[in-house]
DNA sequence: TGTAGCATGTAAGGGGTTACATGATTAG
DNA sequence: CTAATCATGTAACCCCTTACATGCTACA
């Protein structure tokens, strides 16, 4: 029945900033926290249907034909702090990247060269995007009163960016000497597990 | 049946670094993984269970009474190097604290600013452990072979965590400041959305 | 006129955790 | 002796995603 707590929040969060569509809030939450979170319809949906039958939220009756968005009611925004002020749970972590990469002897350097530098390419995407993001924040008046949280999850992931470049680059070059060593060998070694 | 091709790396791949049993298995996941992996029993048990059905591991026979760890076969060793060389697919972001701190604007300069401090203390620790397992690292000389990769996401750990705690400076400096426009209003406000 | 986007939903299934059950061994 | 740790499992449940179904509107 009830949706969970995570999906509880980000939705009366999401209405919290401006009233919205279902649809929308999925695509806000896509565009603005797709780096740290997501939701699909299958929740969404659910968790609006149940928010209005316990009236923290309320559909608009705007003139507009086609959307008749939601918007949070005072119970709503109750509800809201209450959860935020909840202990956050960070899920298990599960990073298939590092995963590969602790393991990757079995892959061997040129493979675990090719999978850094995909890392790099998204973190130098990820920047790019926070940047964006941080220019489109400053233009939105309506925000205002938002914009100063908002930056401080926008700067938490351009540090994280810049970290994970400067990373993949120290990285790089320790594979590189890696793969020098496998291609120049020792001269007393006596035996190898597996041909070159 | 088949448990998910996510467990199937992890279990084989710490097998592929040494023989041990499945309660070892998640024990070294914890310890060593801890920062980007998790597997609980109830996907470790099952999943050895089938490698051991499919011959790609088999139990040791030592003269050891109470443990008998299973060791990888050559047919384990490439189902490893078939999973690892699969694209790395990475869950759906779930930050509770960006999600908090992104409508921090309902919890208030107070509770985020405590959030920080213990997102803060989180990273702090997190690099403690680091650069213990660094230690530890070069101490094991049994896992000269393995060690040049592993040392790879330790340094992943590092920088991650110094990012975060860089950030975190930086953003309780912001918070900072919030909450002391916070208590000395600008002269023209009207009214207040709640009580201070 | 048809296709792309907006909008709302639902049912099935997968992947994972938790909790429980059991017993053996070791250490204090 | 007994408490903690080692060790192996399983069943229920939860959360979430995917895929499907439906219809409307804007636009080329």
């Amino acid at each position: 029945m009830a949706s969970s707590e995570q999906t509880q929040m980000a939705v009366l969060g999401a209405l919290s900033i401006a009233p919205m569509t279902g649809y929308a809030v999925r695509e806000q939450i896509r565009e603005t926290l797709g780096h740290f979170w997501s939701e699909s319809f299958g929740q969404i949906y659910p968790a609006l249907a149940e928010f209005e039958r316990l009236a923290m939220i309320e559909r608009l009756d705007t003139g507009d034909s086609r959307s008749s968005p939601f918007a949070i009611t005072d119970q709503g925004t109750a509800r809201l702090r209450e959860l935020l002020a909840g202990e956050p749970q960070q899920p298990k972590p599960r990073n298939g990247l590092m995963l590969r990469l602790f393991f990757g002897r079995q892959l061997g350097p040129e493979a675990c060269r090719e999978l850094v530098l995909s890392a790099r390419a998204q973190a130098e995407s990820q920047l790019a995007h926070m940047q964006d993001a941080r220019n489109d924040l400053a233009k939105d008046t309506d925000l205002d009163d938002d914009a100063p949280y908002i930056l401080l999850t926008i700067s938490a992931g351009e540090h994280g960016a810049t970290a994970s470049i400067a990373w993949a680059d120290e990285a790089l070059r320790a594979i590189e000497s890696l793969a020098a060593q496998k291609a120049q060998p020792r001269p007393h070694a006596t035996f190898t597990e597996e041909r070159p």
